[in-house]
DNA sequence: CGTAATGTTACCAGAATAGTAATCTTTCTC
DNA sequence: GAGAAAGATTACTATTCTGGTAACATTACG
């Protein structure tokens, strides 16, 4: 079917949730994962690779939380979807041309370096800057 | 690594390759298949859905063949896409809204909606007419 | 009828996905 | 310092998807 996966996915609603706060906010893992509705078990991991790629800064002990690294509207979806998909590559051959003897010729790979890069431009275009600002219009989210 | 599955880029390479003949040209899967590199046996699934969805014309019996449907101007490589990985959606919530109980207010359903789009209207406008005049200039490939 | 071709189905091994669970480490509060 | 509250890390599982193979069925020419 072609689509990101749910990791990609709850990750972004974890930035979301973050960038729809007030700026620098901190809240707790467990606390967006119930209003988010995303697995309590599942959020650990997803957490600590946002972490680990510089998107959220994170505290721990008592009192901790998770925070943004950066204000929102520098962050871009396409960060958040390469933390979890890898490098965008539409197919293999984007990546990485010499895992297919026939790229040297190809135009379809062209074609697919093409794709590729029209939809890393449209996702770089993306910050969790605006997706926060639209939410704010018809009611704020608790 | 959220990339398109074998089977798509095989389906690419024998529709190309049928482009890069004369218009009307008939030939066996198996010679398509032993020079773009396809596992023989698993070319005929293939080919049979292209045939299904009206991309390719087969022909049964001794000296038969599979041969374009239509003009190569006129197949698009989304087309070919839509064959085998079901109609374009990046994320699950962009062909059906329902499975998401947030996407009512959410705004990242919005971008990836966009994000759909715009590589679908990309992979609309690059045919295989197109495709195989590329191929057409450096060396003709068998 | 025999042969050459596509159509269809069943099957399989390995990888990826989505999720659970248990344990470790840090740090605040008392 | 004890205990609790948080995140970090790792291991595990069940299910589905993927890429591929194989066998058989169907069609058509000669
Ligand atoms: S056949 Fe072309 S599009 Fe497919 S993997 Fe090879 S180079 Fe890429
Ligand atoms: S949270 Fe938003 S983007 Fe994710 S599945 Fe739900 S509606 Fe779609």
């Amino acid at each position: 079917m072609f689509t990101i996966g749910r990791n990609t996915d709850y990750a972004s609603r974890i930035v979301l949730h973050l960038a729809c706060l007030e700026p620098g906010a901190r809240v707790t893992a467990a606390d967006i994962a119930s209003r988010r509705l995303i697995p309590s078990a599942f959020i650990r991991r997803i957490v600590s690779r946002l972490s680990a790629v510089g998107v959220l800064a994170t505290v721990r002990g008592s009192g901790g939380g998770i925070a943004l690294a950066r204000p929102a509207a520098q962050i871009t979806l396409r960060e958040v979807v390469e933390a979890f998909e890898g490098p965008l590559s539409l197919n293999v051959c984007v990546a990485s041309p010499a895992v297919c003897p026939l790229a040297v010729t190809c135009p379809v790979q062209q074609a697919w370096v093409g794709a590729t890069q029209h939809l890393a431009a449209f996702l770089t275009g993306v910050t969790f800057g605006d997706l926060a600002r639209e939410i704010r219009d018809p009611q704020s989210v608790p």
